[in-house]
DNA sequence: ATTAAAAATGTAATGATTACAAATTTGAAG
DNA sequence: CTTCAAATTTGTAATCATTACATTTTTAAT
């Protein structure tokens, strides 16, 4: 599935910068901020503006065909993923990289836990990755 | 425990303000915001900074003494309490209620996941909170 | 009482995000 | 092909949480 495709699905008018900034997150699983978003793509588009990258991030949130994933306190960053998985963001490079779903799948289904409505699940981890860990080991 | 133990036992040096800060936070679990605090205090202690509200709630996550939510990516929250649950955020009301922990128990005690040091869990669900969602379905 | 270290304070800066008004583009109707 | 209104994009200025930093105050040991 193409950028096209995938913005008229979730009924989203497709347009020039639309259609890169999803190309951007379909083809980037790094969880980009909106800031890396906009230096990747201003190179090609040297129209685009911030702005509008904050624009059309916040319209895919809001139509779901994208999540934004509070997991940094710095800034937010975004996941053209929308399917169920964890985050794991890493202290010292600050990547965020995926992980498998590990909850119940039973909750995952749930409208309810305890009463509240849940509309979005995040589980985050944090710590040092992999790539760090062995980095600051091998010497 | 009182917040005098509370704060030795995570070897963290009591003061007038940091006793203040940790009691509010024992004493709340509404999991405020840095503003929050500084706003509930500074009736009673005229003198208090935000800078040091600020300083202090950085001080305890650092020592483990509280744990910061990144829960709402408009300001962080911080609860006192450390042990594992897991957080609700209530889109219309704003506040953060408190969940049990519904992950496996061993991926708590894991170390790593995927080759990856994880050092913090987070657990957060997203929606609207079940006082709402009665007030809303009431008239 | 002295004094150096630690802590607290106030102000100014930072930086991500948003508000807003102006400019541009789009697409339908004539 | 024009016209025109609505939708989209853009740039600038504001907002606001958080942090940097220099100064003042407090603490605790000598």
């Amino acid at each position: 599935m193409d950028a096209f495709e995938r913005l008229t699905r979730y009924g989203i008018k497709p347009s020039v910068q639309r259609m890169a900034i999803m190309e951007y997150l379909m083809t980037h699983r790094t969880h980009p901020t909106a800031d890396e978003v906009y230096m990747a793509l201003c190179g090609s588009m040297p129209t685009l503006s911030k702005t509008t990258v904050y624009n059309t991030l916040k319209l895919f949130v809001d139509q779901q065909a994208a999540q934004m994933l509070t997991i940094d306190e710095k800034n937010a960053h975004f996941d053209g993923d929308t399917s169920l998985h964890s985050h794991f963001l890493c202290r010292r490079c600050g990547r965020v990289h995926d992980l498998p779903y590990s909850g119940k799948k039973r909750e995952a289904r749930e409208l309810l836990i305890e009463g509240h409505a849940v509309e979005e699940i995040h589980h985050y981890y944090k710590g040092v990755c992999k790539e760090c860990h062995e980095k600051e080991n091998q010497n």
